[in-house]
DNA sequence: AAAAAAC
């Protein structure tokens, strides 16, 4: 009864463990062997059992670490006995839900569930905010054993009646702290009212949160745990450099960064909307093809930008953190952080977009003053402190359209004699087409160096104090809203 | 402080 679920086999390390050893159908193993994987990983080796014997599961993996297959596979195989190929709507219904925080999520599972059930009769299909609702609602009530969704836009389908939830045997949380760190847990407990009690739920986070606790106490039964790599730890294939610069260089830097290390495909972070827009303009004016991705981008922009990426059309994906979490990009050489994050644990979710399925990635960082103190807590979080090196930027990222200049020097601290400032329009760059405004020229942009440029920043002494001092770092984040008293105030059974 | 998600 007690289950050690990974390790109690000595055969196992004398061979490759591989697929065949779940005992899974001959179509869903066909299916995952034209994918071109062989050996499962270890989420996948401990999960996929525990979900076939019908078990609960809280999972803690890295995204990137074949989670989805981890449990698409096994919720394909047990679905699979009563499937029929029967047209009839009524003879499919949801049986299978699963919920992710994002949109580029929910599609990139489903685009994986489809995959996975391609030599089944099973069906599936995808809901999310953003798009027609009509195409959705038509695949709905042409039956669909495999509902893959963003919660808002299930809740308007199930208002809509074009789904019902009441024959859901299996729940997939997936990336639930996310989605509890977005506010959804309102919207969970109405989609899981709507559920048969009697089913199998599997929660996946990246962290296990006392939110995340209570919402599993609440909503699992005697679910097994399984862990594979720490969570918060990063991944070892992934090479981590911090590169000092100043704010305003940091276009500079990223487009600096792309040339000298040939990337032909990276993701760049930012922290704000606006921000990933203007580094996308800025790239683009300075020849890489730069394209942004965030929320105030219309769903159609959202997915063209996506997939141009991914058919490596685009060099540079500027993103916000919508792109942060799961999202599965075949061979990302790097990502940068044009930003660092504001939430330490969005870094780690950042920079698992690359070194992925064991190819080596790096995550290059910027990290201006100010930024110090998320340096700080990143450090603290994945327990080790970073490689920071200054980035001397030779290239500076011009607003105005032209060329980048090359091997200029600038936010050096300001000379000591003041130069004569010529307010005439200049430039050997030939004619302008409108005589520059005052504002049309950065003011101040010569400031006095900071000091953390002066003296070199000194990971040893302090980074390891602070290392040492939080080696069992507390949890901050206080919930939004009072979390105990929406999951109490709800009158789901604990577990029975 | 900012991002994400339903209309």
């Amino acid at each position: 009864m007690s289950d050690s679920v990974a390790t109690n086999t000595s055969t196992a390390e004398a061979t490759e463990p591989t697929f065949d050893q779940f005992g899974l159908s001959a179509d869903i193993l066909k299916a995952v062997r034209e994918s071109g994987y062989t050996t499962p990983t270890p989420i996948q080796a401990q999960a996929i059992p525990v979900v076939l014997a019908g078990r609960d599961v809280m999972g803690a993996a890295q995204t990137g670490t074949g989670k989805t297959a981890s449990f698409s596979l096994p919720i394909i195989q047990r679905l699979l006995p009563n499937a029929n190929t029967s047209a009839s709507p009524a003879r499919h219904p949801v049986r299978a839900l699963m919920l992710t925080p994002t949109r580029e999520l929910a599609d990139q599972v489903a685009a994986n569930v489809q995959t996975y059930s391609k030599h089944t009769p099973l069906r599936s299909t995808v809901v999310f905010g953003g798009v027609d609702m009509n195409p959705q609602s038509d695949a709905l009530r042409r039956g669909v054993e495999i509902l893959i969704a963003t919660p808002g836009r299930l809740l308007d389908h199930v208002q809509q009646k074009t789904v019902n939830l009441g024959q859901v045997q299996m729940l997939v949380l997936d990336e639930a702290d996310r989605m509890l760190d977005m506010g959804f847990l309102p919207d969970l407990q109405r989609i899981l009212n709507l559920l048969p009690k009697e089913r199998q739920t599997l929660l996946f986070s990246a962290t296990f949160s006392p939110e995340i606790k209570k919402l599993a106490s609440t909503y699992l039964r005697n679910p097994q745990t399984i862990e594979v790599a720490r969570s918060n730890s990063t991944n070892a294939n992934v090479r981590q450099i911090v590169y000092e610069v100043h704010e305003s260089d940091k276009s500079g830097a990223v487009a600096q960064l792309i040339r000298e290390r040939e990337l032909k495909q990276v993701i760049v972070f930012c922290n704000s909307k606006i921000g990933a827009s203007r580094l996308a303009r800025v790239l683009e004016k300075d020849g890489i093809v730069a394209t942004a991705i965030h929320g105030d981008r219309s769903q159609s922009e959202r997915m063209q930008a996506l997939d141009a990426f991914k058919r490596g059309e685009i060099e540079a994906l500027v993103a916000t953190d919508v792109a942060a979490r799961g999202l599965d990009i075949a061979e990302l050489p790097a990502v940068i952080n044009f930003d660092l994050p504001f939430n330490a644990e969005d870094y780690v979710h950042r920079i698992g977009r690359t070194g992925r399925a064991g190819a080596s990635g790096d995550a290059l960082s910027l990290c201006s003053a100010n930024e110090r103190k998320q340096l700080a807590d990143i450090e603290k979080l994945i327990k080790r402190p970073l490689e920071v090196e200054p980035l001397e930027v030779t290239m500076r990222a011009r607003r105005d359209g032209t060329a980048p200049r090359r091997d200029e020097r600038f936010g050096r601290p300001e000379r000591p004699e003041r130069t004569e400032r010529r307010h005439t329009s200049r430039d050997e760059s030939g004619p302008r087409r409108r005589t520059a405004g005052t504002h049309d020229r950065p003011r101040g942009r010569q400031q006095p160096i900071d000091e953390f440029f002066l003296k070199p920043y000194e990971p040893s002494p302090s980074a390891m104090k602070r290392h040492e001092e939080t080696v069992e770092p507390e949890r901050k984040s206080a919930p939004k809203q009072p979390l105990a008293a929406l999951l109490g105030g709800l009158g789901m059974p604990r577990k029975s």
